[in-house]
RNA sequence: GCCGAGGUGGCGGAAUGGUAGACGCGGCGGACUUAAAAUCCGCUUCCCUCAAGGGAGUGUGGGUUCGAGUCCCUCCCUCGGCACCA
């Protein structure tokens, strides 16, 4: 028997027992309450970092504190497994998508094995699987039949060196790709999305979830949600069909202040409506808005530009003649890619109309107004002016009355409007799931039926990126029949966007060998919603955006029976290396792998929780380990090596109730550190607690019994966060195996209450004197004991005494007069 | 520009409005050793002092309070997100 913390050897080892007794794998057992832990899965990059760890390690020692708190813990793990670096990869090594991504899933599941964690392996979940992406290809038939898949030609982002369309959630900060940092393009192309607008309103609604702030306030913020009035300007123009250009706008009391109409330069009306001695001046303009970029398009602080078409419209509510502008500032995507323009009351518009010398009409007056022309744009409500019947109204008010008129009249009507896009899922890459779909000369559009799928991803293609699909040049692929007429038919050959995988992946660890349906809808309902959902914040818009509404979705389609498929959300930090996050594609990772066969992944799982607040992330820093790892040798030797209480004839209970009192206050500290994720200051008192047990030790004044007890508990309390050096000591003295079946201590309230505290005397707010005091002392015994101390008589003397001010259990505070100036 | 998180020793970080710096790293000193490593023990915010003791101190400047790292206001810096959305 090794005598030496050996690391290497007992993870190994307690690793194939605990898979040997298959203790981890989970069932629908009624009998404890369910709990279902979920980390967000990895993409098979290849290799797992330290950052994947520190997503990983802590969760688990979560999951396995529910475990040991009588919860039926369902905590699985998977590979979301279909993506871009696989095609990358197989374009610059040659090797198969598919190979390399098994590969890599290969290694991971090793390293994930390696940390020692409760995964239930029989449930594991890998994307790119005909198994698992039969069902992506399922579901999407169901959004297509209920009318949320649909197929449109719209300008799309376009990354140059995906060769692929993304989602606007994938196209980050400056306009950039998500995925490879190339700054995206926009192209006109026919693609599938899904329906997700339909939703917005519903996706709003945080208020029975329970996630960080900053995730909803970013979603929210995505959705955009608008409310206002549509308003028809009249125009004043022969010979075309359209009598009104429609603006959308949140405040129409400002509507007596618009002094100008901006149209987007890709308005539809624009070339009608240009006038023959500008169309010269107009077409330029618009050839140069197509030359900027999106990003600059869209980027503040740059000079307005725009130009007069030479034209007008009428204001419907005073007539006006309003001239009409287009500019880059207005957006074609957005409301009706029209505005009126209030150039008094918008920031924006002012700026416009000061570059162009346009008129400035003010139509809310700021409370003190004097009259006078603003130097800044007012966008507050106010009192109504200038605007004719409804002067001298309240903006909120004037709001409603317009809006009244605008609607009794049918000149508009109050709407909401939404920033929400609808997904665009095709992907005109090789390695995701084939949406499946047929196009037939005689039928159209016509969905694979459900029998036929999977629609298999043929291994044989050719996936350089050309810009188009590689499955296109795939004739075997594309050449089909039509399921409806059996004529001669081609395949759809655009893939599925991966998060799409990812929006249900939680669902069929329920039940992942099911082989007629996507899931056992019974054991759906036992498990989900997914109680506790960790990962990190960079999926606030995409991933997690899509899953809520993947579930709500498939709850109207009658799939599943609840709203929301996470209840809690808790996103933890980034692990920074050098500067930066660590990753791939930065090139700072850090392998677990070294750490974990030098030190043991017992050390690596508490070095990544000791570092700070789970929330906050934190810097590797490779000394930082070494303390860890000494703290377990120490924990070793202090449970490895005999206990001898000295010779007296009874061990003092002074010194046994301390001792007990330490052991119920620890075991309290740490079931609420865990319970709140404060996993490093668990760590600190689990280190307090051996600090002291190595003192008893060295003095042996605890009972034989006693310190075992106290081992007993201190090795409970450790099993979540060191499993195996737990186990290993566990079994070394002799209890029963496995210290993972064990219930999670509890601690007796009494026991773990001071009984003596240390009272601080201040006087006028300093630190004077401390003195301990049993806890139970009045507050006339300590305003007693404060002003007799010796100390304390040095300030008094002489000085008028003012308050005693004295806070329980803490502090008493003499309140001297000042001193009078001489 | 707006929203959110954060700013505390040489470093990572602790602190229900009540002892600032727990715990760990690093450093210094000591024990063990022929020696080193490992391990163990002690010290370690800064300044004055042999010491006892005293003073200063949680990004900046104010305020509230008997008492502020913590609450309020001002400003500065770092990180994350959003950003011409009518």
């Amino acid at each position: 028997m090794a005598q030496v913390y050996n690391p290497q050897e007992i993870e190994k080892k307690w690793q194939q027992r605990w898979a040997a007794d298959h203790i981890y794998e989970v069932d629908e057992d009624n009998r404890r309450p369910k709990f279902y832990a979920l980390t967000m899965f990895p993409y098979t990059s290849g290799d797992l970092h330290i950052g994947h760890w520190y997503a990983m390690a802590p969760s688990d020692v979560y999951a396995r504190f529910k475990r040991m708190q009588g919860y039926n813990v369902l905590h699985p793990m998977g590979f979301d497994a279909f993506g871009l670096p696989a095609e990358n990869a197989a374009i610059n090594h040659g090797i198969h998508p598919y190979d390399w991504t098994m590969q890599n899933i290969e290694n991971m599941r090793r390293q994930l094995k390696s940390m020692g964690a409760i995964y239930d392996w029989n449930r594991e979940v890998i994307t790119c699987l005909p198994d698992y992406y039969k069902w992506t290809q399922w579901f999407f038939l169901k959004f297509y039949h209920a009318g949320l898949a649909y197929r449109a030609k719209a300008p799309v982002n376009w990354c140059p060196k995906c060769q692929t369309v993304l989602a606007n959630e994938q196209v980050v900060g400056e306009g950039i790709c998500e995925r490879c940092g190339t700054l995206v393009t926009k192209k006109d192309l026919e693609q599938w999305f899904f329906r997700i607008t339909k939703y917005a309103e519903e996706l709003l609604d945080h208020s029975h979830l329970d996630w960080p702030e900053r995730i909803k306030t970013m979603q929210r913020n995505w959705v955009g949600k608008s409310e206002g009035a549509e308003i028809s300007f009249w125009l004043e123009h022969e010979g075309i069909e359209q009598k009104c250009i429609k603006v959308f706008t949140t405040r129409p009391d400002t509507i007596f202040g618009v002094t100008f109409l901006l149209l987007a330069p890709e308005h539809p009306l624009v070339s009608q409506l240009t006038a023959l001695e500008r169309k010269a001046e107009v077409e330029e303009y618009i050839a140069w808005c197509r030359r900027q970029t999106e990003y600059d398009r869209l980027s503040l602080g740059r000079e307005k530009t725009g130009v007069f078409l030479g034209s007008y419209v009428l204001n419907p509510l005073n007539g006006e003649r309003v001239p009409i502008w287009i500019t880059d500032y207005v957006l074609p995507t957005y409301g009706t890619g029209a505005v009126m323009a209030v150039p008094a009351h918008d920031e924006r518009d002012l700026e416009f109309a000061r570059k162009f010398k346009l008129p400035v009409r003010v139509v809310i007056a700021p409370p003190d107004w004097s009259g006078e022309e603003l130097t800044e744009p007012y966008t507050e409500a106010g009192t109504m002016v200038n605007s004719g019947e409804f002067s001298g109204l309240p903006s909120e008010r004037g709001y409603e009355a317009i809006c009244a008129l605008l609607e009794e009249k049918k000149w508009g009507k109050r709407t909401v409007i939404y920033r929400l896009r609808d997904w665009l899922i095709s992907r005109q890459r090789y390695w995701g799931a084939p949406i499946p779909i047929i196009y037939c000369d005689k039928c159209g559009i016509v969905p694979v039926p459900e029998d036929d799928l999977p629609v298999l991803l043929p291994p044989d293609a050719e996936f350089k990126p050309s810009g188009e699909s590689p499955l296109k040049y795939c004739q075997a692929f594309v050449n089909t029949t039509c399921p409806k007429c059996s004529g001669p038919a081609r395949r759809e050959t655009d893939t599925m966007d991966t998060f799409m995988c990812s929006s249900w992946y939680f669902l069929r660890y329920t039940s992942p060998e099911t082989r007629d349906a996507p899931f056992d809808a019974a054991k759906v309902k036992f498990w989900l919603p997914v109680d506790l959902y960790t990962g990190g914040a960079e999926h606030a818009v995409m991933h997690l955006f899509y899953a809520r509404f993947f579930i709500k979705a498939l709850r109207d389609i009658g799939l599943v029976d609840f709203d929301e498929p996470f209840a809690r959300l808790f996103n933890q930090g980034t692990i920074i290396y050098r500067g930066d996050k660590m990753s791939k594609s930065r090139g700072n990772v850090i392998a677990p792998d070294e750490y974990v066969t030098e030190l043991g992944a017992d050390a690596v799982r508490g070095y990544l929780m000791f570092v700070g607040p789970w929330e906050l992330g934190g810097e590797w820093n490779d000394s930082g380990i070494v303390g860890i790892s000494r703290w377990l040798n120490r924990v070793w030797n202090l449970v490895t090596t005999n206990y001898t209480p000295v010779c007296r004839d009874v061990i003092g209970p002074e010194d046994e109730k301390e001792f007990l009192h330490i052991i119920h206050k620890t075991i309290k500290k740490v079931t609420a550190d865990l319970g709140k994720f404060r996993f490093n200051t668990m760590l600190a008192s689990l280190m307090e607690f051996t600090n002291y047990l190595s003192k008893v030790k060295e003095s042996g004044v605890v009972s034989d019994s006693l310190w075992r007890e106290a081992i007993n508990y201190f090795l409970l309390l450790l099993a979540p966060t060191a499993p195996h050096l737990a186990e290993e000591l566990w079994a070394r003295s002799g209890r029963p195996y496995s210290i993972h079946n064990q219930a999670w201590p509890e601690y007796d309230n009494e026991l773990a209450r001071e009984e003596e505290i240390t009272l601080i005397i201040q006087v006028n707010g300093k630190l004077r004197d401390k003195v301990v005091v049993p806890a139970s002392i009045s507050e006339a015994e300590a305003k007693e004991l404060a002003l007799g101390r010796k100390r304390i008589q040095t300030y008094i003397d002489g000085k008028k005494l003012i308050n005693v001010i004295y806070v329980p259990k803490r502090v008493v505070n003499i309140v001297l007069a000042p001193m009078q100036p001489e």
